[in-house]
DNA sequence: GTCATTCTTGACGAAAGTGTCAAGAATGAA
DNA sequence: TTCATTCTTGACACTTTCGTCAAGAATGAC
């Protein structure tokens, strides 16, 4: 293999990621990468195809993360205490970054009706596995729901951290947010402990 | 006033506010609403100055009306039969039109970051509003909650209804977010009629 | 060390969008 | 009817982005 390489492609698709999570999908051009990469707008072309390709090897780096994140949020305590952990972290995940980056899930999935099957595939699995992840949590704890009532549970709940990331944009706070889910955990979860 | 418009200002707002509820803010072209309307593009830079100048405009309309039915779904009953009501609404609201349109406030809201003061501003109006309107909607019903009780569960109804239109746009039915919908008032709601 | 292969670079042309403007058309007032 | 004013139209200049390509640089294999 001749005429290596010369930038470090781990870190060019992290970096990628990062320009991806502020701008979007849509909004992040090739020179936005080039210049935050330092790779030639060529070179990038030429490694990858096209700015989705770059996007799609950045999304799936994320979203292993990211679901690895909110597996380790939802596996232990009450119900009550995983839901609070896992949007905790939810919360702090948007809120993190100066700016605040948001969600990219969210983002990339209100530009679905302008983007690609693979990229629409990417966002619906990424919310699908997260309500399995969900609805184990729920019925795995000692609870009193069934698996019906888990899976549907599973689903409000990850489409309040939806709700989270738009309130995000529209300029919530980290504390504000923070508040939004516990009063809903609460209200969900309300049992003799009289909170809410 | 010589030289007079040759256009129906009501109706090429109207017809704009379908483009920008279609393309968003960002996305839509001075000449889709050109093309749209019928109105030569230097004609509307004439009349309105810029593409955001017309959007301000469609955008205050569709406020009015949206936060009408707001008031108008959550008048009557019991809390959870006004959430109900004022959930199927927002449902059908975003998932009307083929392809659907999703949510305008929604899809405007996450593209804060590139968006004017004013326009960030709308937003946060109308979610304000909406706020208040179901925070007032919830604590004038026979119902157990205190004021401030209201108010936060207020937000955090506004919020999962953002999450519903992230969701519809991830590829969700007008069925499943009704299902959600039901489920997540259900829960909210729970007293001894035992949903969920 | 040579060489074929691959990567890098900067420039190019095409496409799409923006905002402006001069010239002409249309209109209401007098 | 006349005329000043306003609207309409199509063209223009500018910007941004895209994707491609030829020429040169770098590298691993032999």
């Amino acid at each position: 293999m001749a005429g290596a390489r010369q930038f470090d492609e781990q870190q060019v698709i992290a970096i990628a990621l990062d320009v991806f999570w502020r701008k979007g999908l849509h909004d992040a051009t090739m020179q936005d990468l080039a210049a935050a990469t330092g790779v030639q707008r060529g070179s990038l072309y030429n490694a990858y195809g096209d700015k989705e390709a770059i996007f799609l090897r950045a999304f799936d780096r994320y979203a292993v993360q990211f679901l690895d994140a909110a597996a380790d949020a939802l596996a232990e305590g009450s119900t009550a205490a995983r839901l609070r952990n896992f949007l905790d972290m939810i919360v702090v995940n948007m809120t993190s970054g100066s700016p605040p980056r948001g969600c990219l899930t969210t983002r990339t999935a209100l530009d679905a009706d302008i983007s690609s099957p693979e990229v629409r595939g990417r966002i619906q699995g990424v919310l699908s596995r997260l309500e399995q992840l969900i609805s184990k949590a729920i019925s795995s704890a000692p609870g009193e729901w069934s698996a019906a009532d888990a899976n549907r549970l599973a689903r409000v709940v990850v489409t309040f951290t939806r709700g989270l990331a738009v309130m995000e944009r529209a300029g919530y706070s980290r504390k504000q947010l923070k508040e939004s889910a516990a009063t809903f955990v609460g209200a969900l979860m309300r049992d003799a402990s009289g909170t809410l």
